[in-house]
DNA sequence: CGTCAGTGAGAACGATCGTTCTCACCGCTG
DNA sequence: CAGCGGTGAGAACGATCGTTCTCACTGACG
């Protein structure tokens, strides 16, 4: 209820909305409801719509990662252990309340052909995702292709469980990856 | 050039400006501009943009898998090695100009949350190919959650194409397959 | 020839959106 | 007290969208 950094406030509410309903499906005017502003200081902070989406997904993808990051590492698991942590860390970003997959992939879907900015954040935020598993699966021990194929069962598991609305993706996924893991020699 | 049904035609208008741009990005003006109709007329085969795009989306599911299906069948090999088709499929998709990911992802990131025919028609879509793929893999002697993880790869492989614009998905996701299957005992 | 159902072409309508402007009001400085 | 820079609240603006309406015209039929 206290007064937050109004930017916080702002991309607060649009971080729900545009997630939850899509970006072009909310007008300013409910960002603007939500984040309890006026429209002049909405667009002190943030000098057009475009500006706020590409905020949004920066900050999201700042937060996405470290995330994952801190629930990894936290399983203080062997490097083998911490990239199936990842599933696990995946299968509990599914169950949440309100998940409606990538906001990345999602953004890219609505807007991509038209807003070069979000085809960066997406490419970005993939690629960065991308890279962090590569640098588990090295000290894993395991080949640079099994990162990949790794990268590819988590994307999956993301796109299934949106679009099928169920959190037992995750699972399977991780159970791929453990075969993948399995079937390739541990350096 | 020549004449063809006007519901085809306004089909395939749709079907290139609603994949190519988006759906909300695309009014219905554009539709009946590129189908070389009258407004009319357009309103008379689809009487809201709402059923022209749950026609759009039907039409491209079927088109899609029967593309698929046939691609699949005529390489004749075994059915082990027409799981691995599939991935070849895809790469062959991928490569394509104008390749925008998945249509049902898109549509369903942009729509999903406003329109429950549009979750309907990806939830059939996905759950249509998982299916043909998990026949694929009973046929070849692989358990089905073989199947399950294949699917997944094949998702994966979708959306990393799509948002880093590289085909080469394909083949990593091909390869992971091939591994997967190896790892399983063939019955 | 006269009538009328249906069409083409596009204007019109009402809603919504992103963005900007108005204006009354507040607190500060001289 | 007089003046003024900045704010809150929301109306206003111009564009766009989905959908419907107008109207002149055509061709078939009596």
């Amino acid at each position: 209820m206290e007064q937050q950094d109004p930017r916080t406030r702002i991309l607060d509410a649009a971080e729900e909305l545009f997630y939850g309903q899509g970006i072009q499906a909310v007008g300013m005017d409910a960002v603007r409801a939500a984040s309890g502003m006026t429209m002049r200081r909405l667009y002190q902070h943030f000098p057009s719509k475009g500006e706020l989406v590409e905020a949004y997904l920066l900050r999201r993808d700042g937060r996405w990662r470290a995330s994952l990051a801190v629930y990894v590492s936290r399983t203080g698991g062997s490097p083998r252990e911490q990239l199936l942590a990842v599933f696990d860390w995946l299968g509990r970003w599914f169950a949440e309340p309100g998940f409606r997959g990538c906001a990345f992939v999602n953004s890219l879907g609505e807007l991509g052909a038209v807003s070069p900015a979000v085809v960066a954040a997406a490419r970005h935020h993939k690629a960065e995702f991308g890279g962090y598993l590569a640098g588990l699966a090295e000290a894993a021990g395991a080949p640079p292709a099994t990162a990949v194929h790794l990268t590819l069962l988590a994307e999956g598991a993301i796109t299934s469980a949106a679009v099928h609305g169920d959190p037992t993706a995750a699972a399977d996924a991780r159970e791929a990856a453990r075969l993948l893991l399995d079937a390739t020699p541990a350096r």
